[in-house]
DNA sequence: CGAAAACTTGAGGCCACTCAAATGGAGTGG
DNA sequence: CCACTCCATTTGAGTGGCCTCAAGTTTTCG
């Protein structure tokens, strides 16, 4: 089996294997056979895809989610400006979603990590609206909007979660939009943290201990800040004790007191 | 007739209309008979349905959005937490959208006017996710979501207009990140005021002149800023002829300059 | 292993915030 | 219609948080 859980962890870099903490079952990894991607037998199930289909909704899925792509690190999925014609989910890897300015400034609008869906924004012009940028080597399945599209008139739950995933997004930037309008760089730090902590819970990884995927500069970019800033904040929720940090290696010591930074 | 142009227009105050130029003809507004709420005859359709829809598709629609619903200045269309059941079109007025941090902290998060949807972020959770607030008196048309969803399991064209509206708000709002994260207090400003602008173009309204219906704190609290600082812009680009602003009249008189800052 | 990139920390400056006061405008009641 | 009140807006003065610039250290990766 070769599936999201198995690649994902086996880009955990050694030192800190140990560290991160499956639920489920890891099974060994073997790169040389072709990936079996069948979302009827895809442990991100349950993270991309509705709960309630039946076998018979599975197998239509199966039929339209037939090819993954693999996205080595700094390469991207797609740039702005790129026709549309698919959204993708990740199987394993992260990405970052980058928007950029008429006058060369970017912005960080987003990190996706196993189980999220990327693309979206295409659909509204026909065209991307942002570049999709792999954090490190990944694989995402791909999805063509238009047979997507087919199933949800047919199959009313996928329907559903198709709106409800859009919404989803709607929803995550709004309350990102409130952290860059309303909040201290080092509320902000802390609500990236906590919100990091809590999707790699959500995905079977500890809440407690990861490893970040993005620089200092990306994460700065994302929470409208620079990077000396972020740098700054990781320092100080250490001597406070709130958080070890290491590099790229962070473990949430008081999560509570995070919160109320 | 009672479309949504013609009440937009007799909101505006007396001494701002002979400024307002609508394009379409303006009908006389008669409160007494009840709203004839089609959307096969209202002249907003352009601009919250897709274009090609059949007489038969338009029947479809009109057999579900039967209802409108006015919203006084100030009152809430829905709160955070409300239960979801539909989404609204505006047909005349203006809202804005409020997310509340725990806290108590506020962000505005949208201005909406005559021709917006608003309530797509209650997908997502089953319950709206944030306050909408009209800026002045407001009429909605209201749309049951599940029978929104039955017709674009029926009509193609319906289900990727609403695909394009959900997307559209997703890259509305990571161009509003950006501004967030990444422009100066008079980038903001400047960029608000031009996108207003723009937007009132669309609808048929002159795009050089047009009346605020929000408050310096409200356009602070949309942009990241104090009401002070929203103050100083204003007067600053007043200093620099490129913009005329008298309380809530605006008038952009070097659009071109204006989005050089 | 060596070069490049990423990260940390310090010093000083600037933009936007806070606090404060005066002015203007809208709505209300007599 | 006017006086009054309340809210919105403008403007000034001073402060502080984050940025800029810089140097040194650590980590990553070919």
């Amino acid at each position: 089996m070769f599936d999201a859980n198995t690649l994902a962890s086996s880009h955990v870099p050694e030192h800190a294997t140990a560290e991160i903490i499956p639920i489920r079952p890891v099974e060994p990894c073997n790169p040389t056979r072709p990936a079996t991607t069948r979302c009827s037998s895809c442990s991100m199930r349950s993270i991309c895809m509705p709960a309630d289909l039946s076998a018979d909704d599975l197998s239509k899925l199966d039929a339209v989610i037939c090819t993954t792509r693999a996205v080595k690190r700094g390469d991207t999925l797609y740039r702005a400006g790129d026709h549309f014609k698919s959204i993708y989910a990740i199987r394993a890897g992260s990405f970052k979603t980058v928007v950029m300015h008429r006058d060369g400034r970017e912005h960080v609008t987003g990190f996706e990590i196993a189980g999220d869906a990327l693309g979206f924004d295409g659909v509204c012009a026909g065209q991307h609206n942002c570049d999709a940028i792999a954090l490190e080597d990944s694989v995402v399945c791909i999805i063509p909007f238009a047979q997507l599209e087919i199933i949800c008139r047919e199959v009313k739950s996928m329907q559903h979660h198709i709106y409800q995933m859009m919404s989803g997004e709607i929803v995550r930037e709004s309350v990102q939009m409130m952290l860059l309008g309303t909040m201290s760089a080092e509320q902000r730090v802390a609500s990236f943290l906590l919100n990091l902590s809590r999707r790699f819970k959500t995905r079977g990884f500890s809440a407690a201990e990861f490893n970040l995927r993005m620089t200092r500069e990306e994460i700065g970019c994302y929470l409208g800040m620079k990077l000396e800033t972020v740098s700054r904040m990781f320092s100080k929720f250490q001597r406070e004790h709130l958080v070890r940090a290491n590099g790229k290696t962070v473990r949430i010591v008081d999560p509570e007191r995070l919160a109320k930074v």
